[in-house]
DNA sequence: GTCAAAACTAGAACAGGGTTCTAGTATAGT
DNA sequence: ACTATACTAGAACCCTGTTCTAGTTTTGAC
């Protein structure tokens, strides 16, 4: 049988217990600064937390839950980030850019989190699942709440399509494959698309 | 030093090398009808190719590029694929959702190969960065060509934006977060928020 | 036809890193 | 105080991509 019930969620036994699982999170978060996660090794979080090795697996089951769980805490700071200061744009179009672009630079601020995302993305683990949905519901509550003069629906499909546009553009970013200007430009060119037939109809 | 210059390109020295290289190609695109990438071996590879191990990496120094490869190879055939038969729709909206729905229906038969797309899209080996180009040159043409009613460059970036929540679509799909259905309905109304109002536009 | 160079083969060996296990020590709840 | 559980340091395990070895075939030049 199993070395014994460890402690799964955020919810452990002892307050030590709960302050351990967090320095371990915290030390993957400040490895995360300087390399990317598949430069991590797992013996690397175990020191930096000033924990064995052993002691990160009672924790996380795995490397990938680890890093699925560091997302998980990050996407907060992600939410704070972006829905912090109020929206200066007039129009539908300005400020869902502008807060799409505070996402951009988010991301470009660490980037080896732009590259967990990317690589989580297509993880078929059901942890991983669930930590985008939570994601996707802190970033569109966001992003539909910038669109004053559509109805909800609308405002649904359209950061959708958005969303994709950013993940893509985050993507492409990562790999090197495109500046990180191009990912700002690709998404006010989207949303100009979007909405900038639908605003003149709505002038005329 | 190097064992020696091994033949790099597709331009093999001899029949039988190219023969040998196409061996190895073709075992790989066999194995990967039936499994995922990251569940198929080099020696698999080998094997089924009957090709000692060695060989294997003499023609692709890497299974990433071995892979990438075989990317390349196939898609060859999603371009005839998605552009064999003549668009039936029309108006632009259907056309263009026709064409992309047809690369749905392309990657729902190779799931696996769609799997592999998505890995290699957050690797930034330069040999994947030319193929994700020659990929998107192939079926972008195709789809710029399926609009008729907007100017060359307006074509392009929708295109982009379409191409974008194509990608995001087949990679939530393959990680087992949405049904296909989903895929194909996202790419509908994307096109539909894309072009509906720009159509009525047009039509007042 | 002969021969050296290059390619191929079977298989062993190596390497990195995630994961698990061991033996001993510390902690905590009863 | 006693026992179950957690923690530690570190070894061990294992999978798999990659490289290496020794011997055999092919190939191309003469």
């Amino acid at each position: 049988m199993s070395p014994a019930a460890p402690p799964a969620g955020p919810e452990a036994r002892t307050p030590s217990q709960q302050a351990r699982r967090q320095r371990i999170l915290d030390a993957s978060l400040t490895l995360l600064r300087e390399r990317d996660h598949d430069r991590i090794q797992m013996k690397d979080v175990a020191e930096q937390a000033g924990v064995a090795l052993g002691t990160v697996y009672r924790y996380f089951s795995s490397k990938e839950h680890l890093f699925a769980e560091v997302l998980v805490a990050w996407a907060a700071t992600l939410g704070t980030n972006i829905s912090r200061h109020p929206l200066r744009g007039t129009t539908d179009a300005e400020r869902l850019t502008e807060v799409l672009h505070r996402s951009v630079r988010a991301f470009q601020r660490q980037p080896s989190l732009a590259r967990l995302v990317a690589t989580l993305e297509t993880s078929s683990d059901p942890l991983a699942a669930e930590i985008f949905d939570r994601l996707a519901r802190i970033t569109d509550a966001v992003y539909v709440g910038a669109l004053h003069d559509v109805d909800r629906d609308t405002a649904q499909r359209i950061v959708a399509v958005v969303d994709a546009v950013l993940a893509s553009g985050l993507r492409t970013w990562v790999a090197g494959r495109v500046p990180i200007g191009r990912v700002y430009d690709d998404l006010t060119d989207a949303i100009a698309l979007l909405l900038g037939a639908r605003a003149q109809l709505a002038r005329s």
